[in-house]
DNA sequence: GTAGTTTTGTAATGATCGATACAAAACTAC
DNA sequence: GTAGTTTTGTATCGATCATTACAAAACTAC
């Protein structure tokens, strides 16, 4: 009925998350979008809305995969432990093998826009909900398991992690001593 | 010899951190700040070179205020752990009671920019050697007073804490449940 | 084939970007 | 006073910003 799309839309904004990732949204222009998505402008805007619209699309597709690793991870029938061990060293290397050290799309985006627009405000604090209540489960697990004290507060702990999971994010993208950054999984496994 | 400046130099600098803080590098347009600055365009450029040199020196003028106050806590004649926890705790306080909500200059930055300018790069591995060394220090004043484990290998500790204190300022920039990020510490500190 | 629909490429919109040219203004030294 | 120096205000530079008008192109339905 009509002339058809002769790209891929999922993939073209599979490209809007690269980019966005590496350069951040004001640092992002139109033009850099559509030479990586290798479309022009006009059907940039018919497909994806506008700049902001396209952003928090790229957004929510990036999180929507690191949700499903983390509950993929979490599924797994190993030592509690074990698996907050994975989690946390598959997170540092990750960021040290990217060649752009991009770091963590979320966190990027926080600290840039988080306190000047509502609906990422919105989107951050939904994510830390999800990702706090996948940790807490896990913990709730080895608790149930006995692999951690069942004194300890699960909800506290989740948090706890949390913390470490952004702060590790944001070390690992300027220092690059794997050994080093590995090294600190200990003293937070200590805690649990 | 020459018509004087009508404006402070050093204040104008601490008016130029506050919008780069707030809105980032590339966020952060002349126009802005000129503006809050109170100076015009060619005042800016004679006094603080072009942007990025601009920047730049709002930016070691944040990290030479807070390694102060870092480098003061330290020297308290108090226990070291009610050292390290009235650290973490003023970071939390004082993100949450930052009314525009900026979380950590230096964080934003690293997350914004090291990844594409190979100076803010050097800056904040500069600032991560620095901290990290000044946390190295006070942790092996607790071993030797007996407050820590001398088992313990007091750098690595010392980048526990510095992935903690990242991590903080990420989160407190979304979550304003000042009791719960409050609770955490008792986690971080349980590591020590 | 033709009519109808949507995408594409080109080209341009006004606004704003970082940065400066230039001259009037404001000071010091003498 | 005058000469010399630097800052200021205004006005503007070309470049780029996000966004869109418009028409040719490419498809489907009939």
């Amino acid at each position: 009925m009509a002339r058809p799309k002769k790209f891929d839309e999922a993939a073209g904004l599979q490209k809007a998350m690269n980019v966005f990732w590496k350069k951040g949204y004001a640092g992002t222009s139109i033009s850099d979008l559509t030479t990586s998505m290798e479309i022009n402008a006009p059907s940039l805007y018919a497909t994806y809305g506008d700049k902001h619209k396209l952003f928090v699309s790229a957004l929510q597709t990036y999180l929507q995969s690191q949700h499903e690793w983390m509950r993929q991870a979490v599924l797994e029938q190993k030592p509690v432990r074990e698996i907050i061990r994975y989690l946390l060293a598959t997170l540092i290397d990750a960021t040290l093998e990217d060649p752009e050290r991009r770091g963590c799309f979320m966190v990027n985006t926080i600290t840039e826009m988080a306190n000047q627009d509502t609906q990422v405000f919105r989107i951050a604090a939904d994510n830390e909900h999800q990702i706090r209540s996948i940790l807490a489960d896990l913990i709730r697990k080895g608790q149930t398991s006995g692999e951690i004290a069942s004194e300890k507060d699960a909800e506290i702990l989740a948090s706890f992690l949390f913390i470490n999971f952004m702060g590790i994010r944001v070390i690992a993208a300027t220092n690059s001593d794997k050994k080093h950054l590995h090294s600190a999984l200990d003293a937070i496994l200590s805690a649990i």
